[in-house]
DNA sequence: TTTAGCACTCCCACTCTTTGAGTGCTAAGT
DNA sequence: ACTTAGCACTCAAAGAGTGGGAGTGCTAAA
């Protein structure tokens, strides 16, 4: 496996994901960087094949890379274009300035996004690991209707009704809200389980049974802060790439499947993810890359984009990382709680 | 315009929506209900096209019906095939009973109506134009940062955090609190403007500037309280249609324009409404078949299907018929204040 | 007014052919 | 030992011709 071949193999993918058509010898041996004869490129080209990095759609026609081809390109041998000052400039502009609210910040991204990777954007936040509770309300608004309303440190509210059996007097109400108070304060997010709410009821209802109602409300509620929240946006785009099953995309469109966890699960710093290395998502032929978003100095969410195999990592990849750089920068700003999520409220 | 040029019309339609083929004369001959020969049927035919009831695809191809063609035929001609009642007992059984919270009530409805008819179900709840400010609170849950509460008499929660100039005393707050509580109790949604909120502010501002903000914050909830829902669910059906735009289809899944307001126009009873007469929303060759549901004596949504033109109107009206009276049914249970809506909590 | 008969139209599916890009192999050149 | 030119071969895609069939409009008779 010589530098010739690696080079070659550079070359046809990225005469693959300019032109989408299968690549053929005299094709490669036109470039510039590639001084070899259209022979010999066909000998190269038959060992890569071999190797698994290229395959042919029939027998007479170009190559195209298999997915460890690409896989290959990605990690090894691609260089990826910096970003010019204009560039630069411009996602500054579509992204916004340091007073600008944060959720807007991260649709403005993804909105960049669509628009220059012709992608669908894809934008979720983490799962708010080390928040705390910091608040929780119980507000009579109606007879025997109850809101609970649920703050934590990094700024979610959230609010349920609950219908109770019995009014609650002044005294009961305080002792529930101290009750709370006292065993909710400060736990963080991650701990929060069913059957420490279980135990709650237990205690809550040795006091007044018909309270809990009020802690399955809190469990329900508190569920939802776990909830990840993700959104795709400009998927439309995905329905003119012809590489892409449009039964698979409007499906995905709908459902989601399985790309919270997949985008939970990445490291830091820029991923590429191919549909067939994961079962998580279930476009066929296509390709995730997403990068890590920071605030301060913890992982606040996702940024990238979901679009064909055959999409100009080259040239996006810079990107992605620009944004969620220049997003971790304009987060990083001096508030500790600031509120992103959203709340739901529900009758049962 | 004779009675048996009618019923050919009814049967070429008929034919149509049940083959997807342009309908002949010779097909429409071999009809049980109708008793005369395939040149007669020709010549009405002749007749139908040129009223504008039907058109042909090529010179020497069947009949299919325009748009006034079908709208005759479900203003007019067809005759809905009443439900069984295995049919009735399959659809009770798909939407639950009395104790299924109203939201469930609306999704399985919504899921059953994809199921059977195999287009994308559409979902809305009304405008709650009768429902009034029931209260709001403000609660303090950290350094300058407030938490608006606002609740409605039909139950929707809305909440938002606001943030602050300066930390407010107590007393403050409570002039606030108790300023709002007397402007707003009591006033309906639909009489919520940005003016009412325009002179709120400067009445607050007199007394404090940087109470501005909540004020603000108010006024942005109660826009959120004006907002229709709209939920367009199993819409990967219509990708199956191959008469439906594969591209429009998905615009229009991600965007939904156009058709709230156009949801929120029908009056009640059942609605059949063609994407050329309307440019509300922008599917091609596409029917919306709506109609509304009550909750006691008001308007509470419609539920409703989107598919081509050419679906089974015969057989979806009555289960659409049967799915609102159900609901409404259901849901003209004994409270009067019962939460559906949701909320949303923002930084800015 | 209805019907049978007939010539006509035009789409569709099928086959056959051509074209051209691309390959693998071989043999000669460096 | 590697590279290159030449050549025969393969195969998909696009075009051209063909026949069949469904359906029509028209005419003339019942």
């Amino acid at each position: 496996m010589n530098s010739r071949k690696l080079k070659i193999l550079a070359a046809v993918v990225d005469e693959y994901i300019r032109t989408g058509e299968p690549v053929g010898s005299k094709a490669i041996s036109k470039l510039d960087n590639i001084n070899v004869s259209a022979a010999t490129i066909r000998n190269d080209m038959a060992t890569l094949e071999q190797l698994g990095y290229l395959e042919q759609p029939h027998t007479s026609a170009g190559r195209i890379p298999t997915f460890a081809g690409y896989r290959l390109y990605i990690d090894e041998l691609m260089n990826p274009s910096a970003l010019s000052d204009e560039e630069k400039c411009r996602l500054d502009k579509m992204l916004g300035g340091k007073d600008t609210p944060e959720e807007l910040l991260i649709q403005n991204a993804a909105a960049a996004l669509t628009e220059i990777t012709q992608c669908a954007a894809v934008v979720t936040n983490s799962v708010p690991r080390f928040s705390v509770i910091s608040k929780v309300e119980v507000i009579p608004t109606g007879k025997r209707l109850y809101v609970i309303l649920l703050i934590t440190s990094n700024g979610s509210i959230k609010n349920k009704a609950c219908r109770l059996e019995f009014d609650l007097n002044h005294e009961q109400l305080e002792f529930f809200t101290h009750y709370i108070e006292e065993n909710l304060s400060g736990v963080s997010v991650e701990e929060l389980s069913e059957e420490m709410f279980d135990k709650m009821v237990a205690a809550v209802s040795a006091y007044m049974v018909s309270l809990s109602p009020l802690v399955m409300g809190l469990c329900e509620l508190s569920e939802d802060l776990r909830q990840q929240e993700l959104t795709v946006s400009g998927s439309e785009k995905l329905l003119s790439c012809d590489e892409l099953d449009k039964m698979e995309v409007v499906r995905f469109i709908e459902h989601k499947n399985g790309l919270a966890d997949l985008l939970e699960e990445t490291f830091s710093g820029i991923q590429v993810k191919f549909s067939s290395e994961t079962d998580s998502f279930a476009i066929g032929n296509s390709s995730l890359i997403v990068s890590k978003y920071r605030k301060g100095n913890k992982e606040a969410g996702s940024l990238g984009i979901i679009g064909p195999m055959r999409v100009d990592y080259k040239k996006i990849i810079p990107y992605i990382e620009y944004l969620t750089q220049k997003i971790s920068y304009l987060m990083s700003g001096d508030d500790e709680d600031i509120i992103v999520t959203d709340t739901t409220a529900d009758t049962d």
